[in-house]
RNA sequence: GUCCCCAUCGUCUAGUUGGUUAGGACACCAGCCUUUCAAGCUGGCGACACGGGUUCGAGUCCCGUUGGGGAUACCA
């Protein structure tokens, strides 16, 4: 058998949106699980609408995701002579014609054909005029059978097709004498040798008029392998506009690109009840029989789950280096690495999600200013903690070595000498007063990795507002 | 309008020769743990869109209805 060959084939006119990473993915994945080779053609014919910029977004967000190719990448506007040449055999072998219908012509007449209860399909007013190169400014269309099926046999859907008459002759150069998609992907499949075309579900509609393509040209279809779309919050195809779906953005979140690959696998695909797949595990076990056939709704939650599953489990080392720029974005400065630091992330692992997320928790440590939250101050530096946290600052002076266990036996001190309040009535104020707010990892962990003039001098700061709160209501 | 596709818990899904108390995950709720928040553990809520067939038996097959989506470009 034939080694398989895929391919992913994005339009350069935006960033690497879900979508595409999906069908990238995918992409990927069948070709590395029966060893085949997987490449990446850029769609750029549309000359209007891509950019190099947005070309080089593309390749970062597949690098970015692990998706390696083996081929590429390749541009299609740079193989436009092997388009104009499939174009002068098809219309040499009279498989294709050439067409002087005006925009504003064509337009007119379909909506005439709509409005009398017609399909709106081109009417074929060029298809018998034998019209010479010398006709004037001219498209060229593909001259379509008029009846009988034009059928494939999809990998996920089944079988699939059109009856000829419910598909026009397709323009397939445009009057500037460039391809368009239809004519360029198929000469471009060919020629790349792609045996499984692989790609979202908007495309199985033109599927046939492809396949008329390569019969036209005389060479066999690939496979196709039409995948679910990934819809949005409103069940509709994901658009720029309404929805969340450029991959730098999900990059920039500080989501980890193990979860988001691991989330997009599972849109259209699954293994059982297995739920976690690293890339390794998706090209060991991907394959087209387990694909869906209803689209799937892109909901974040289980991203977010998937962050956080991914976070806990990174290497220290790893996590530090990742981490390391969303902390000094928040810090305002490059950090240094210290073993503090690292506890305090261990200890965030399992209340992050993204690694932004971790960065603003460790926001206490890693800036020397704290800010208050206004509901945490609210709720625990009241007038009652300030007697508390008076005695634990007197207290906290003099612990040595100031460390988790000596921390655990300051306060058990305090709150035994202040007539055995609970815990919790000492710890909170004490949490507010030295991060700013009213959620952080253990206290002792918390004051340990403060360090001991930081925390007596933000005490003092917790303690003023303690007593401003007396002093208004006592006014 | 025309053509095409889809339909299991709120969401992602398992279900692959018709026979299951319809399973898992996320989310949600409750309890436990606890100095907060998490994490963890335990339990709970929760679905085969509807109507006809075929069959001893239908989530699984067929038809219809409804709902949703996609395509109908000198975009890709």
């Amino acid at each position: 058998m034939k080694s398989i060959r895929t391919r992913f084939a994005p339009s350069p006119t935006g960033f690497l949106h879900l979508g595409s990473a999906r069908t990238a993915l995918f992409n990927w994945a069948f070709a590395r699980h029966h060893g085949g080779t997987f490449v990446l053609r850029i769609e750029d014919t549309d000359h209007d609408r891509s950019t190099r910029e947005s070309e080089a977004a593309v390749l970062e967000g597949m690098r970015w995701l692990g998706l390696d190719w083996d081929e590429g990448p390749i541009r299609q506007s740079e193989r436009s002579g092997r388009h104009r040449a499939a174009v002068v055999s098809l219309l040499e072998s009279g498989r294709a014609y050439r067409c002087i219908c005006s925009k504003d012509s064509l337009e007119a007449r379909k909506n005439e054909d709509l409005a009398s209860g017609g399909n709106g399909l081109y009417d074929g007013r060029c298809r018998d005029l034998a019209l010479g190169p010398d006709c004037g400014n001219h498209t060229v269309r593909i001259r379509l059978p008029r009846e009988g099926a034009l059928g494939f046999d999809d990998l996920v859907f089944g079988p699939s097709g059109q009856d000829a008459s419910q598909i026009g002759d397709a323009i397939i150069q445009r009057s500037d004498g460039t391809p368009l998609y239809n004519l360029a992907v198929v000469v471009d499949d060919i020629e790349m040798g792609i045996t499984h075309v692989i790609r979202g579900a908007d495309h199985h509609p033109n599927t046939p008029l492809q396949v008329a393509i390569y019969r036209a040209l005389g060479v066999d279809p690939p496979f196709f392998a039409h995948v679910p779309l990934i819809v949005g919050e409103s069940g509709k195809k994901l658009s720029k506009r309404r929805d969340n779906v450029s991959i730098q953005e999900f990059q920039q979140e500080g989501q980890l690109h193990e979860a988001l690959v691991n989330w997009i696998v599972r849109l259209g695909w699954s293994h059982g009840d297995d739920e976690v797949f690293s890339l390794d595990d998706i090209a060991r076990l991907f394959d087209l029989d387990h694909v869906g056939r209803s689209a799937a709704r892109a909901e974040p939650a289980k991203l977010q789950w998937l962050g956080q599953h991914y976070i806990k489990e990174l290497e220290s080392d790893v996590l530090f280096r990742r981490v390391e720029p969303f902390l000094a974005s928040v810090a305002g400065q490059a950090i240094q690495d210290s073993p503090g630091l690292r506890r305090l992330l261990d200890a965030l692992r399992e209340r992050s999600h993204t690694l932004m997320e971790m960065a603003e928790q460790a926001r206490w440590l890693i800036r020397d200013e704290i800010e208050y939250e206004e509901k945490a101050v609210q709720k625990h530096l009241r007038p009652v903690a300030i007697p508390l946290l008076t005695a634990l600052r007197t207290r906290l002076e003099t612990v040595d070595p100031w460390d988790e266990a000596q921390l655990e036996r300051a306060f058990e001190s305090v709150a035994e000498q202040e007539g055995g309040v609970k815990m919790g009535k000492l710890a909170q104020p004490t949490r507010v007063a030295v991060t700013g707010r009213a959620v952080s990892p253990g206290i002792y962990e918390t004051l340990a990795a403060i360090g001991r003039d930081r925390c007596l001098t933000r005490l003092g700061t917790g303690i003023g507002l303690a007593e401003a709160r007396a002093a208004a209501q006592n006014s």
